[in-house]
DNA sequence: CATTTCACCTGGTGGC
DNA sequence: TGCCACCAGGTGAAAT
């Protein structure tokens, strides 16, 4: 489900109602294969820490965690910030279903809830995600885990590190947005929305795009992920962010989910193909 | 190494 | 109503 400017979304609410604040209890339920780290060291690593903040790299959502100190320490009720260093990382990947949702403990428990981190404050951050596609992770910086997005971040690459990434590349120009070591937080939204704007079709050979072309595209990429982000992401059935609220991205789609409907340029009507496994839409007309 | 395919899961939808 | 096929924002392992 979510790509980056749903990610983006998630990560800035959270972070605005969860920095500083400090994880008393963290659980975790019985289904343990979304884990990359065994519950018993998460927890350890949880509690008791403070929260740094939360950020987005790619696709994943970093949650910087601190010792919790005097320093950090709550006075009438606003924690202080100072000197508050980050000496490990919770990972949270969300998959295709995965939701980070902050509520209070009495909030009802939905199925599918995987972890539970109460907060001092009285809040709770919950973990949700019915396919089990995403994924939790403890990294210890002091044993040199710090997290990096293997690939370029899209919103801030520039022109000729952008055409480098597809130079003599054979695969398509839609499979080469997908693969995450190249970029990191294009999903299949995002990847047919911007060949649509650079008028590429996606089936086009990456090493074959001519500099022209390249540049559009990653002109288009940030431009759609950019308006994305303004609109809280897209909700194509049940995204929300962390205070359960919709995107509307979805309402500025051009071709994804729009098989058979007229394009909004051209008026003919979108077709779908299936490119790297993955369901493809493109105006046939429009894109070259 | 580069690229493609498939398995991993649950749930919603639409056809019969 | 039930059953079944198919589809879904992702990604890594296995195959080619």
């Amino acid at each position: 489900m979510p790509e980056l400017p749903e990610v983006e979304t998630i990560a800035r609410g959270v972070d605005a109602r969860v920095r500083g604040d400090q994880i008393v209890v963290a659980w975790f339920g019985p289904k343990r294969d979304l884990l990359k780290t065994p519950a018993a060291a998460q927890v350890k690593g949880l509690e008791s820490r403070t929260i740094a903040g939360v950020r987005r790299m790619g696709k994943h959502i970093v949650v910087g965690l601190a010792a919790t100190g005097p320093r950090t320490a709550r006075r009438n009720g606003v924690t202080d910030q100072r000197g508050v260093e980050e000496d490990a990382q919770w990972i949270v990947h969300l998959g295709m279903t995965g939701r980070l949702l902050v509520t209070t403990p009495e909030a009802p428990v939905e199925p599918h809830t995987h972890a539970r981190l109460e907060l001092k404050s009285g809040r709770e951050l919950r973990f949700v995600d019915p396919r089990r596609f995403g994924r939790l992770e403890l990294r210890d910086l002091g044993k040199g885990e710090r997290f990096g997005a293997p690939g370029a971040e899209p919103l801030a690459i520039e022109a000729e590190a952008f055409a480098a990434l597809f130079r003599g590349r054979k695969l398509a120009i839609k499979a080469a947005l997908l693969n995450q070591t190249l970029l990191s937080g294009v999903g299949n939204i995002y990847a047919d929305e911007s060949l649509f704007r650079a008028k590429i079709r996606p089936r086009r050979r990456a090493g074959r795009l001519t500099q022209a072309e390249l540049e559009r595209l990653r002109l288009a990429l940030q431009e759609v992920l950019q308006a994305a982000i303004r609109l809280g992401g897209s909700s194509v059935s049940d995204y929300v962010d962390a205070e359960g609220v919709r995107g509307f991205f979805q309402l500025e789609h051009r071709v994804y989910q729009r098989t058979g409907e007229p394009c909004r340029v051209c008026k003919t009507p979108i077709r779908r193909v299936v490119v790297a496994g993955r369901s493809t839409h493109y105006c046939p007309n429009c894109q070259k």
